[in-house]
DNA sequence: TTGTGTCAAGCCCAC
DNA sequence: GTGGGCTTGACACAA
């Protein structure tokens, strides 16, 4: 049998349209905000939330019906509520123009949220995670695991199994939206999370985990590539999301971090007679999976200069 | 227009 | 102990 691979998506950016100033990733420096407020705030949210419709019809056009997106979306979210913004009618009539459209849309918030965290820390978490999961509110979704919220457990605080129930703990803070979207995904070092450490959480509240391939092969545990899939796939209620990308240092540049991703992508992904989405998280974005289905994208100006560059430094060799 | 130093948040780790 | 990196470079400002 076939693995099948359902949809594929990939992760805040589209190069092709960057390279038109169509962007999600608007924002700005403290000092800005300070100056300059909520008004601009708003301004720089309404083009980002336009510029994501944007993304969006363009992926349903090119055929990806999976999209991670930024969690840069709206600047300085965590300082005011998103009805508060000036131009909140006409963003929120956008979301739910988003809402409408035929395709999985998730996020990935920060390495800032702890929800194992104490005090302030905790505070910020719940105000980030808060703000993501009203923004699918404000785009009609219906609140499950097939627009997930994923985040990492984060630090260990010297104890996994205490840091974990903390986790657990807190969980129950969360909005009921929100408890019905978060997923937690393993870590890429071996201080941090395997999937089989991640097991805990789920039984304990329920919680999907969110394979990650790339995660996984620094980070196995005792467990092999199957058996931390299986483990991670049979966590979901709904046809899971899993992240995957090919190794920098293998693949392209010996001398890269061991964490870094690849450009592009190279390997096959094994789905064990699965069905499950997958977002790649390439640093190529869209174009590596263009490549990956056989297509040949058109490369943006900035991209081909980028990729000449490339190959003139390796043939000096 | 382009180059460059700098930038909210928490944690871990390489140096 | 400091700075880089993380799911993603982009902003601000000087030249």
């Amino acid at each position: 049998m076939t693995p099948t691979l359902l949809n594929m998506g990939y992760a805040c950016i589209n190069l092709t349209l960057q390279a038109r100033q169509i962007t999600t990733n608007r924002g700005m420096i403290k000092k800005t905000f300070v100056q300059k407020g909520l008004a601009y705030a708003s301004e720089l949210a309404l083009k980002n939330v336009q510029d994501l419709l944007a993304i969006v019809d363009w992926n349903i056009e090119h055929g990806f019906r999976l999209f991670r997106i930024s969690s840069d979306l709206f600047p300085w979210a965590s300082e005011y509520r998103i009805a508060d913004l000036p131009d909140f009618t006409e963003i929120r009539a956008t979301l739910e123009e988003i809402g409408r459209r035929p395709i999985r849309l998730t996020t990935h918030p920060g390495p800032f949220n702890q929800l194992a965290g104490q005090g302030s820390v905790l505070a910020n978490t719940l105000k980030d995670l808060e703000y993501q999961s009203e923004m699918f509110d404000l785009m009609g979704l219906k609140p499950s695991h097939w627009n997930k919220i994923n985040i990492h457990v984060g630090g260990t605080y010297g104890d996994k199994t205490a840091t974990l129930a903390r986790f657990a703990q807190n969980f129950s803070l969360l909005s009921a939206n929100l408890r019905a979207r978060l997923t937690v995904e393993n870590d890429d070092r071996t201080s941090l999370y395997t999937v089989a450490d991640l097991v805990p959480i789920y039984e304990a509240i329920g919680i999907p985990v969110v394979f990650d391939y790339f995660h996984h092969s620094l980070n196995p545990g005792y467990q092999t590539e199957e058996e931390a899939f299986l483990t991670a796939y049979a966590t979901w209620d709904v046809r899971p999301v899993f992240h995957y990308s090919d190794s920098r240092q293998d693949r392209e540049d010996s001398h890269a971090r061991r964490e870094a991703h690849a450009d592009w992508l190279y390997s096959p992904v094994h789905t064990y007679g699965k069905e499950v989405d997958i977002v790649f998280e390439s640093k190529m974005k869209e174009l590596a999976v263009l490549r990956l289905r056989g297509e040949d994208p058109d490369l943006p100006p900035a991209i081909q200069k980028l990729m000449q560059q490339q190959n003139d430094e390796l043939s000096t060799f």
